[in-house]
DNA sequence: TTAATATATGAACAAATGCTCATATGAGGA
DNA sequence: TCCTCATATGAGCATTTGTTCATATATTAA
């Protein structure tokens, strides 16, 4: 019980476990990468380019989106490292730039999957 | 190229990354998983409660959020089985209910730190 | 240079989200 | 019983988010 309120704190366990937490920035670092996958249409692309890479047309004809649309989640997706482009001519294909990305993926689809 | 389309697409990898596409379904409930996570005040709340089961307002403590914030937040964790509670008398403890949900969060804590 | 095409970007808007405040529930003690 | 405390819930709101539409950029071909 806190001196200095009428809460019911146990302040031993509070004390412990503010300890084991990691610094703020890398919660928020790891909730940015956990909400680029919250989406389920930008899930989606990130699943199409799971097996391979692909160009901006043929992504928003997979997913069934807008090639704008899919731009701009490509943008995000990009800021946050976890795809990459390169240019050929015209053409922009887009593949996963991180591993863990994928780890976390197949870690989520298997438990979906039970 | 399609002959109904004035678009370039590659219809033959386009095909082949929409086989391996897992259900709509799958999708969603993946989706669903991350997006628990993908608010940090939620996530700060899931990585207290992977040190030790804590009551309602104890997370509050630790979190530095009010108890009504914590409550709602932990009613959306529950309702995706990520946490579960006992009662004892007054108090409600908290604990993480799903392993994967661990994994999945130490996989993006060992990503942060690279 | 001009036209055509692949992709990117900005603005606008509807929908979803997280937080706060007030109130409700439910358990224990007086 | 009545009061207190821990937790839960609903409504209201400001903010964020995803999508669409119009337009811009960049590359190739004519």
């Amino acid at each position: 019980m806190d001196i200095c309120s009428i809460k019911c704190i146990n302040e031993t366990k509070v004390r412990e476990t503010v300890k084991t937490l990691p610094p703020k920035e890398d919660i928020t670092q790891m909730a940015d990468i956990f909400k680029a996958l919250s989406d389920p249409s930008r899930l989606k692309i990130v699943l199409a380019l799971l097996n391979q890479e692909h160009c901006v047309c043929d992504i928003a004809a997979i997913c069934s989106q807008t090639d704008s649309g899919v731009s701009h989640q490509l943008r995000l997706l990009r800021t946050l490292k976890i795809v990459k482009n390169r240019r050929v001519g015209k053409i922009i294909y887009y593949s996963i730039d991180d591993d863990h990305v994928i780890s976390l993926i197949n870690m989520s689809l298997h438990h979906v999957r039970h």
